[in-house]
DNA sequence: AATGCCGAAATCGTATACAAAATTTGTGCA
DNA sequence: TGCACAAATTTTGTATACGATTTCGGCATT
């Protein structure tokens, strides 16, 4: 299979280094709901688990905080944030707003290979559900949105609007209710022809009603507990995230 | 007068800190053309100036570098951004897809007192203007933006918007080659009379003509020369900042 | 048993030290 | 003079050290 997950960079304006590196790893692991909203992330621990010392650790840190990924408090550390009903509700409205527009921009811009891409993400995300891994298909439909941003060869309105998917991933780890996730698959089908057909007016109206769709799939009513049961922790061995490299001096 | 600069914070997800003051006196300074574009910002210089270690001087730099209004080179430093051709015509075009929006939603929620402050945020801007400080003016209209989304309480447009209002001054720092700045507090002016009759329709056509004259206020052909550096820009008062406590040790 | 206080441990904020890379300066040669 | 190349300087990248703040656990008190 082709790397189809890959390329989220350009974001996070650091310079290329490992910072940026754990960066994108801290990314993928909480946009595949292998790290919760609300748990710690204490930079010696990053630090160690990547093998650098915390200045480094910080800095991802702090990065992934700019991107909303990550909340920091002062004297007490880096944490997943744990989006408010309020700001979900602001994200999905902002989404909202500018995915259609991209999506219009995208449907007339495209060419044939980046539909072949994008019909290998699609697929991507089927194989991914199928085996039952919710985690990269939840990943995968989040990249698949910015993906056609940057098709729209829009820089700045893709790095927004990768914020703000990565953010939704955090939404819809604390709010999502509807278990029939095929629905999502369906609506990446359904744009892809208009793409296909270079359908602008069709392919920002099946993306606006793919927002609301979203939106509405959230249940918006009561935000969960801090902390999920310890059941729930241990329960699952998902956490295991690329182990310390430090060697023992 | 009142405080009407204030407060553009809410932005920078740092936890407040030196770091965080940094930020906003270096950001005052770029919006106010204090700093040009296209400068550069030693992290020993950034620090010496502001009292403290590199550490936190290159914290704060960082924090910019994600706002967009400084660029980070590796092994080479922090330069304040100098927005290509390119970006301008983006942040511009973003700007034109959500302040309309915002623009709609502030009509439609503000308050008497929150006219009031807009107001006096006009007056500010003429008063700056006839004293000739085109920097303070065009700051504060820029902030006059970014007062519109706070009052619409879209705190997640808000920043979204923070930041291409941020870039939105350095393109004119490059790019500006109208004379008659005073188009500018009029489209303000017209804008204001809509909200105080709460006329969401009015508000958001205005607001998106403003955008465009701004945009083809600009002349995107050229980009100019690089030009070199000139430190002293913290030796005025204005910006009589901490001043180094370090003791000679 | 519950609550409040205090010391120990853990964690963060900041400064500093040293290594690595880039920039500038200096020098020799055509 | 102009260019090429090497030394010296500057500047950044990273690690580590230490003080400050918070958190945690035990113990006394109610």
């Amino acid at each position: 299979m082709q790397n189809v997950t890959g390329d989220l960079n350009g974001s996070y304006s650091l310079p290329p280094g490992r910072a940026l590196d754990i960066c994108h790893q801290l990314e993928s692991a909480i946009l595949r709901h292998r790290i919760r909203p609300g748990m710690k992330l204490a930079e010696d621990e990053v630090g160690e688990t990547f093998g650098v010392s915390r200045t480094v650790a910080r800095t991802a840190l702090q990065a992934l905080a700019h991107g909303g990924l990550v909340t920091i408090e002062r004297n007490r550390g880096a944490f997943v944030s744990r989006p408010t009903i309020r700001e979900a509700h602001e994200v999905f409205e902002a989404r909202g707003l500018i995915e259609p527009r991209i999506s219009r921009m995208a449907a007339k811009a495209i060419t044939e290979s980046q539909l072949e891409r994008l019909n290998r993400h699609i697929a991507a995300e089927h194989e991914a559900m199928k085996r039952g891994d919710m985690g990269l298909a939840l990943s995968l439909s989040g990249t698949f949105h910015t993906a056609i941003a940057e098709i729209a060869d829009q820089k700045v309105l893709t790095q927004i609007l990768h914020s703000l998917v990565s953010r939704s991933s955090l939404i819809i780890a604390l709010y999502w209710q509807r278990p029939d996730t095929t629905c999502e698959s369906h609506s990446h089908h359904a744009l892809l022809e208009a793409f296909a057909r270079h359908d602008a007016n069709a392919a920002e109206e099946i993306m606006k009603s793919h927002i609301v769709d979203l939106h509405s799939g959230l249940n918006l009513v009561e935000r969960p507990e801090e902390e999920p049961s310890l059941a729930d922790v241990f329960s699952s061995r998902e956490f295991a995230i690329s182990r310390p490299r430090r060697e023992p001096v």
